[in-house]
DNA sequence: TATGAATGAGTTTTCATTCAT
DNA sequence: GATGAATGAAAACTCATTCAT
């Protein structure tokens, strides 16, 4: 079907700018001539695609949580054994956010303080998270790697460890490298659950 | 002199009110016109005392934390041995925030997503309770309690978890009671610095 | 050669569709996309056949006027005698105002406080209805039928009269027919040019 | 009470500026802005008197009928008669919508074709007028100076005569003066209730 | 001819802030 | 010190109109 002007364009450049100024800006903050020109598009545009600012920001928001956690399957998949799976998945959750800076920025700082109207979609996100981390800490569980935790509340804890300590270091002046960060808090969140650490089995290989 | 007016009882029923109202709508939906209602004075009031509305978030968001870590320290202060302290520290803050909850809405809900413009003021914020976590921990390295872990870093991994779990209780349709959380969130806690269950011990006592 | 398009055919569904929304909403409330919907053609059809919204507004006003007016010019031809035709007039008037409801809308309702930008063109509707009116009335005047009155302020006052019953009819909550009106108003608007009761003639035949 | 900025008297000046530009430029051409500053006040004065652009325009609407009623039933209340009032009140409703021309076009031309929205509104406004006639003519029913007539559907095809007549020569390009159309009315009137002219006998006493 | 995506000037409304009283 | 009426810049959203296809 051959797309006059262009639809599925016009519509991706104006998310990708949102994505832009919203991270950028926060949700309130940002106006819908930022995104218009951000976009190169027009406010016409944007009201003929998205009905209302807080409809696209909710679009983004979905789009970008299902974008994350399939690069963190995708990543994960390949490795055998409940335990490889977590300490992948820590690994690839914080090598993801930490390259999508802008795209962590929006999920886990702007997208917070809207108002008890977007705690809904703030809670189903955070929660999208949560349980991607749970669903393999409870295969782990399953197998017998790890002892019966309460799988929910790790979770949480693991996806607020990790988020406070990317959030601080977005929000911190001198802008450390995250990579620094990624095998202390690893090793961290896998004592966490009686795991020994990792990295000193890996040395030990 | 007839005092017709309370100069400093205005002033704290305008932070009152702001904190009622701010931890209600969120910052950028609070009006200046609802608080002067709240708290029962009048627009007019409110710029005598505070020069903004952004100073009125900055002015509850320092009270706030002052008085929660000066609880927090008051309470573990007669705790002997830096690993009861540490516990102590982490029930206690689990204890205050699940009691105040407006106001822990305010500094981890609220408080976060105002954009750029509040950034500093929120990494303040969350550095001043890390740095509490962190100053117990240090003390415990110090003396032999843990091993020498990066103190830091766990104290902003262990700010996170705390905050993700009532974060996502607070946020929950169904309100569960936060007290039930804490022994097992404390656990994990301690586990993630090598230290066995303390519930175990006590039960053992 | 092909006609995938029938351009009269699009033109009319565009006027009938004006004619629905326009009645339905008011000229001001009512949308270009409402019309295309309505319709079942596109707003660049709607742009190729009619060159703004008041055109199309304008279009409908002069088509509804003259068919109305050629229908009660039918309706009365084959009446013989000035005071049989002006009876006639009025009958024929108010069955079909009453028959076209939405077309009546429109033109006594929704093409009334269009702004000075349409006085002309409202001017010019009422003034062809009144000119219908009192064209009967001076043939009865110049025949002897009638006094002589003043042709135009009658023609004028008896349609508003009629305009008005049937408005405060059409606005009111409980649609009452509109046929139980026509005989009194019928004998009221006869009376006021010194006619004693058709109705009782008529009786009395 | 005292006070500040004068409350009320900004309430009036937007009224006032209210229906020089609703009676100027249409309900909806009229701009808030053009009535900010026709009013000699802000936008932020408009808001803080009246909730919306439909809330004045009610407030206004509401004001002129009563005005205009009360002022009627004042010019006639000294009559004696059933008949002399009734004359009178013609006399002076053509008077007074002759006088206050704006307030007039507002009421007659204006307030019409909003949309279904208003429709009640304007219903209720032209009732008043008709039940102000319809109290007259069932006074004159019942000492029985005139015929047992349809006492309200005559009130308002009278309203309607009367409204029409007044429309037409508001609407006019030439502007003819309304005077000379207060006799002949009243006298087509008063006929269709049966009445001889009422300037026959004046012009006989 | 017809389509519908795109444009952008225009509108109502909001609300932090000011200031006369 | 306190009050609340007034200000006006800003911002979301509308919609007649245009134009590439």
């Amino acid at each position: 079907m051959m797309r006059r002007y262009n639809k599925e364009n016009t519509r991706k450049k104006l998310l990708d700018a949102a994505m832009e100024v919203f991270s950028d800006k926060g949700y309130n903050n940002a106006l819908i001539d930022d995104i218009a020109k951000e976009s190169d598009t027009s406010k016409g545009a944007f009201y003929f695609h998205f009905p209302s600012k807080r409809a696209i920001f909710q679009a983004l928001l979905a789009t970008l949580v299902k974008h994350l956690i399939d690069d963190v399957e995708a990543a994960i998949e390949h490795e055998t054994g409940a335990l490889a799976k977590i300490q992948a998945a820590i690994d690839t959750v914080l090598a993801i956010f930490a390259k999508h800076e802008k795209a962590t920025r929006l999920l886990l700082v702007e997208a917070t303080g809207l108002g008890k109207a977007f705690d809904q979609e703030i809670h189903a996100a955070h929660e999208q998270f949560a349980q991607l981390i749970a669903k393999h800490l409870q295969a782990a569980v399953d197998d017998g790697s790890i002892a019966n935790i309460s799988v929910e509340l790790t979770a949480y804890a693991w996806f607020g460890a990790i988020y406070e300590v990317l959030f601080m270091t977005l929000l911190s002046p001198e802008k450390k490298s995250l990579d620094s960060l990624t095998t202390p808090l690893r090793d961290l969140l896998l004592q966490s659950i009686g795991q020994t650490k990792r990295s000193n089995l890996d040395a030990a290989d």
